[in-house]
This record gives structure tokens, C-alpha cells and sequence, in this order.
DNA sequence: CTGAAAACGGAACCCTGCCTCCGCTTCGGG
DNA sequence: CCCGAAGCGGAGGCAGGGTTCCGTTTTCAG
């Protein structure tokens, strides 16, 4: 045996390569275009033929959760570390939703989930929502400014603000204003005004 | 002639009496699942055949931009109502919120826009927009405890409040929290927060 | 009541998009 | 270089849903 020789054969070169091509393709029309996009047309801008995702993938919702997790865990790595910069909750909370609220603007259509059943939540937010909810806590633990907050808000404030932070919603606010990043920071702003308000 | 007859002939009974219950069935049916569901289905719901639908509207999209628009405009009617029941602009705005919530929480799918062409605005939004900025600025114009709101922004929030306030988000928060009121006014509640907070 | 114009309904048609299948090509060890 | 195995590709099967068409039924003026 010749490389790094696992168990029983090698994958072919060819096969490994069209595969990161497949996967790139992907990536980038589902970005795009989200679940709308067909399968041929994967294959056109991967320069393969369908078969051959077929041979990988069994169904088109297979390829598409696979490009999708991966876009996620990536994304969570990403904002686990915009939000380990300071050690002051809320400036880590500020730095998490400017993050957020570029990933969104970017990954548009693949990180928003195309109803993948009936109530099935989206790994994407799922993913995101501990995060959230226990940097609310800490920052409502630590009294900070954080006035008329109860301990059972959180729940509500982290979906809430989630919400916000979707990809359609970012999207708009971002083409409403028209500058990327001076409306990342308006919208953390507004966040945490709205969390800081100290009367209600 | 006899009846409300206005040029050449009157519409036959039967058919006006189709129409309503088919516009009964599209509303009914739009409303829950947005523009998923087939045009047999609101056929059979309405007790017609598909022939009769299209006899009357061209095509299944003339159907949907029908029965939204009409949703809209009635919406609009309503929320324009609420919030006219005093003259406090932060309480109407405060108001108007509420009540755009509810109404998103019970029409979802046929309020939030299934993406009609490509960068075409949904009028769902378009008309509540100007009522909205108009509000912010209203009250931004009376001074009233909102700091360090400048000219400028209230294009900025009103975007964003829409946002926050459209179906989806609207219905994952009541989902989140089970309780559909208490949901409405705590966002209410952090929206006004938002804009009211006066040191940034 | 009667006839013709209008409306009905649903079978059939077509187009689009997912997935399968099989003859051809490419890889890579001997 | 040669051969078997693995992979390739895209034509075609199949299903679902929008739209059309035409024989039948309903309405209503005379």
C-alpha cells in the first residue's frame, strides 16, 4: 500500500476531487438560492454529471443537510470565538450579534432553514440558542445594567433576538440601509437598548 | 332589466356564489400554508372544479397576489385603527406593535411573502412601512425619552421592527413562550425599550 | 316552458425536477 | 503496457402539479 492506507482500498483521486467540487458547487448556489436550486444544476456548475452525486449523496435533502451542517458548525466556531474576545457580558453579546448578523447577510438561504418537515426545528438556530441563552443569563447574573429583567426572560430574549438575526430579516435591513456594517452595530445597538432599558 | 344591472348582463348567481366560497377556501387554505398548497386542493375545498378557479383568475399566482392583496388592505385597515386610539406616539406605537404581531401570528403564511419574483418588495411590508417610519418619526419629532434617536434612524428601526414583527419570527416566538398575549407585549415591551433607551 | 348563452367540472396534457440505469471512460497495480 | 475494477455521465422513467379543453349542466330572458 501506498498514502494513507486505512482499510481496504484507497479512494480514487479523481472521485475525492469531483466530490470537493460537488461540495463547493453546492455550497455556493445554496447560499444562493437556498433549496430552489436542482440538483442538474449542481452538477452543471460542479462540471459533473448527476450520477455522480447520486453515487455520494442518496437524495437531494442529503446533500443539501450535509452543506448545510458543515456551514453551521463552521459558523458556530466563528461566533464562539467573536464572543471569547472580552470578559464583559455584554460586550460579548454585542460582539456575537454583529457576528451573527454577518453570517446571516452571507450564508443567506443556507443557513435559513427551507421548512425541512413539519415542526422540525432548524439545527442552525438550535445550534445558536444555548449560546445566546446563557450569555443573557450571565449578563442578567452579573446585574449589569441590565435593570428589569427576571430570571425566566432569557428564553424569551434569546428568541427574540434570534429572530432578529435571521438571514430574510438581515438581508432587508441591510439593502434598506444600504452600508453593511454601520447596520450590523445599529442593530446590536438597538438589542442591547432594548435589553438595557432600566424602567419599563 | 331588473336588479343592478350596470352594462350588457348581469353575472350569473351560481357564479358569484362559486367565487365567494372559492376565495373563501384561498384565504383559508393561503393563510396556513402559503403558497404550497395545490390549486386542486382549493378546488375541492371550495366544491368546484379547478376549471372554475382559473375561469377567473389566469393563473394560480393571480390567485394568491388576490387573496394576499386583499389581506393586506384589511390588515391595514385594523392596524390602522388600533393605533389611532390615542395621541401619545409612543403609546400607538406601542399599539400598533401589538396588533401587528397578533395579526402575523394568524395569517403567517399569506402575510409573509413567498418571494414573488426576485428583488420585488412584498406589499404585505410595503404598506405598513410608511405608517410605521411616520410614527418613529412622530416620535422622535415630540422628543419624548427617545435620547439619542437622530433624524436619520427612524428608517433604520422601522425596518427593523417590521422585521421582528414578521410571521415567522412571530410565530417561533409564541411557540417559544406558549403564551400568545404575554408574547405580544413583552416584544412590544423590548421593541419600545430599543427605542426609548437614552444613553447609549 | 324553451332555447341559447354562460358556467361547470374534471380528465388529459405538458412541463419540470428527482432519481435510476447501463454502456463508456479512467485509474492504478502488476 | 494491460486488465479489472471503480467511477462517470446523461438519457430516460416517474411523479406531481399547473393549465387547457370540451361535453354536460345551469341559469334566465322571452
Amino acid at each position: 500500500m501506498s498514502g494513507s492506507g486505512a482499510a481496504g482500498r484507497r479512494e480514487r483521486r479523481d472521485m475525492q476531487r469531483n466530490m470537493e467540487r460537488v461540495l463547493q458547487a453546492a455550497r455556493e448556489l445554496f447560499a444562493e438560492r437556498g433549496a430552489a436550486v436542482t440538483v442538474s444544476e449542481v452538477a452543471e456548475r460542479a462540471g459533473v454529471g448527476v450520477g455522480t452525486i447520486y453515487r455520494r449523496f442518496s437524495s437531494k435533502e442529503h446533500l443539501f443537510t450535509a452543506v448545510r451542517q458543515a456551514a453551521c458548525s463552521d459558523a458556530r466556531l466563528q461566533l464562539a470565538a467573536a464572543a471569547a474576545t472580552t470578559h464583559d457580558p455584554v460586550s460579548r453579546l454585542g460582539a456575537l450579534i454583529v457576528a451573527l448578523y454577518r453570517q446571516s447577510l452571507h450564508q443567506a438561504a443556507l443557513l435559513d432553514s427551507p421548512r425541512s418537515g413539519a415542526g422540525i426545528p432548524d439545527d442552525a438556530r438550535h445550534g445558536l440558542y444555548p449560546a445566546l441563552h446563557t450569555l443573557l443569563s450571565e449578563a442578567i447574573a452579573a446585574g449589569q445594567q441590565l435593570g428589569h429583567l427576571r430570571p425566566g426572560d432569557p428564553a424569551v430574549l434569546a428568541t427574540l433576538t434570534l429572530e432578529l438575526l435571521r438571514p430574510p430579516a438581515v438581508q432587508r435591513i441591510s439593502q434598506a440601509t444600504g452600508d453593511c456594517d454601520g447596520a450590523a452595530e445599529q442593530v446590536a445597538r438597538f438589542v442591547l437598548d432594548g435589553l438595557r432599558a432600566s424602567d419599563s
